[in-house]
DNA sequence: CAAATTATTGAACGATGTTCAATATAAAGT
DNA sequence: ACTTTATATTGAACATCGTTCAATAATTTG
């Protein structure tokens, strides 16, 4: 079999989701590719080279949906369509959310959306470094967020039986942490829910810098 | 020489700070303490209890710092000592922040002092679900950032040479991405301030539901 | 002082990322 | 068509890692 460095970055993708960023290995991705895993090294330096890359294709797949349906949107619009399409893109793969936090982007077709975001900001008043400010901040929430999902969400549906609600709230007592037992159900179900309120607090956040 | 837990734990701790946590080896812990790498499965049943138990200690210790220092301040006075405590905390140890992401706490001193800050929001007129969202929100929010952080500076104040200000300029061509371009200073200095700012728009955000 | 519990050792295992010379495959030059 | 060059893959090997486990030491208990 011949391969060349997208097939490998596919096949990664393939594989990321099969069995996990843990048990990603090389020589994994060299079988499902009908190679060795040691014909990877001429398309990529190394692992992390590797994974860089990935990590650069799941955020140019998502790049299209990061912005709104119409481009005459109004700014927070933008935002929404920003963090709402960020996450999606992060969630499409197994331990996606964990594998962009480590890595350097590598392409700018994700860069280029993100510009155009940016330069939406700038045009409804906000200073340059008000609208870096507040796409950092989308950016660093909904990583960290969907990072806590990909835990208790391992592939988009199944729980993982790590994240007991019942073991938890046996664990929390009642006297002593009254609110953060009612918390279990707030931050271990519906994150869709949690998410979108999490968001909404920035960009009221930001309405008021605007 | 003889461990314990607590021994071991803190020596983690100590040799995080001087390798890394991709350095951070059981055999190098174990001669950090004088004994064989396998003398620490008696304490810990395996690597990731162990760094279950560090990221517990790291929070523990950071938790004093996480209240104000008037308990009668108001609410937002909270939440501001709480995430730049809670960035204080991950900052005292490399990698701090990379390794609590991936933990499951399992010490309660850190969620006694969450509990009293929910409480205190509850107090102020946030409904359970306002205040487990906005602590959730900040709590994402700084740990992403720092993690970010740490990549810009392994230990305080030494700068990753793969972070050049200057190597970016360059690559980032000045017709295609004016903003971007003009991000980079934003992004990759003065992270105080852009941490400030950041959690001052989910500040600001809640004040608006309260 | 003996028995039982607690803790450490040292050898070993399987798996991983990676290196490197040898070799095969494809492209280019004559 | 044949040779040369560039491109790509192989297979063996290495060092290191987390982890297991029986043997042994150290400590506590009866």
């Amino acid at each position: 079999m011949k391969v060349n460095r997208e097939s490998v970055v596919r096949g990664g993708l393939r594989m990321l989701n099969e069995v996990g960023l843990e048990q990603l290995t090389l020589r994994l991705l060299g079988r499902e590719l009908g190679v060795q895993a040691t014909a990877i090294y001429w398309h990529f330096a190394n692992k992390q080279a590797l994974l860089d890359a990935m990590a650069t294709l799941l955020l140019a797949e998502g790049a299209p949906h990061l912005l709104p349906q119409k481009q005459s949107a109004e700014w927070d619009v933008w935002i929404t369509a920003f963090g709402h399409g960020l996450r999606r893109a992060l969630l499409a793969y197994r331990d996606g959310a964990r594998m962009v936090a480590g890595t350097r982007l590598t392409d700018k077709e994700y860069m280029r959306t993100v510009e155009r975001i940016g330069q939406r900001l700038v045009e409804s008043g906000f200073t340059t470094r008000q609208a870096v400010v507040l796409l950092g901040t989308v950016y660093s929430y909904t990583l960290s967020f969907v990072q806590e999902e990909q835990v208790v969400y391992p592939s988009p549906g199944e729980r993982s039986p790590q994240y007991d609600l019942q073991q938890r709230s046996e664990w929390l007592s009642r006297e002593e942490f009254p609110l953060l037992r009612q918390a279990g159900p707030i931050l271990l179900d519906r994150f869709d829910r949690r998410y979108k309120e999490g968001l909404e607090l920035i960009l009221r956040g930001a309405e008021r810098t605007q």
